[in-house]
DNA sequence: ACTAACGTTTACGTAAACGTCAACTTTTGA
DNA sequence: TCAAAAGTTGACGTTTACGTAAACGTTAGT
């Protein structure tokens, strides 16, 4: 299955065909043409799958482009390189703030949680 | 500094007076009146910044709003402790899988920037 | 041969999360 | 006292990320 249409690619993913058309519109993804239609190889189903992930972590379409442009930008020359290299420090930084905020976000969780359980043994001990 | 008005807390949290004013209208901060005006408190403060962070995390202001409203749920019954509970497993749970993106983004990225300084030294050598 | 099923482009509609006036009242410093 | 500054409530505009519908071409099974 090293080609696939369009309806094959939004049963696998989940995205419809018109996100898939949508995305395309946006130059997130290429796929190859047979005529008209579209065919979509594994390159373009990786990057759907990178595209979902970003948008899981809150990323504006705009944002996965550059995430996902990092992954196969065609760096030669030294100066290419190293831009790059600054933009995936970036992106880290970004990424590792993201992490935090979840870190501290499940820290309070928790301890709401604990509040939660030690009222509901009283309540037990209560009843008895 | 017990109250402060929508320009302060403006100011101090980077949101704009018509963002807090929105919110305010979609029911995730309440602050006090005093005649026309909005005073806001320690408490309006701090949904400020969980509203900030969620936003950073992607959430939608419903989710944020149902993810706040946990940490104030005046749960007394049994039941209502154990339904706090579960949604509080249920967002640990899709904080955790954000996490999970997060470190293979991180890996990802990685190990494209290892590829990279790689060729950065081979470069160098060639220069010599 | 024919009709579903699948695909295409084009265009308009929509929900979320505010931005941007406008028109008006209230407060406050000179 | 009086004008600037700050605040208020509508109401309409904007961007993002698609949904939905129209009108049409292509292909596959009977």
């Amino acid at each position: 299955m090293i080609l696939c249409s369009i309806a094959d690619l939004s049963r696998a993913s989940g995205a419809t065909p018109r996100t898939l058309r949508f995305w395309e519109s946006e130059g997130l993804i290429q796929p190859k043409r047979e005529g008209q239609r579209r065919l979509y190889d594994q390159r373009a189903r990786t990057r759907v799958k990178l595209i979902q992930r970003g948008q899981r972590l809150g990323f504006s379409l705009a944002e996965i482009r550059e995430i996902v442009d990092l992954y196969d930008a065609p760096a030669e020359e030294a100066a290419q390189l190293s831009l790059l290299l600054a933009r995936i420090a970036a992106r880290r930084r970004q990424l590792e703030a993201k992490r935090a905020d979840i870190e501290e976000t499940l820290a309070e969780l928790e301890s709401v949680a604990a509040v939660c359980k030690e009222r509901l043994v009283n309540l037990e001990g209560d009843a008895q």
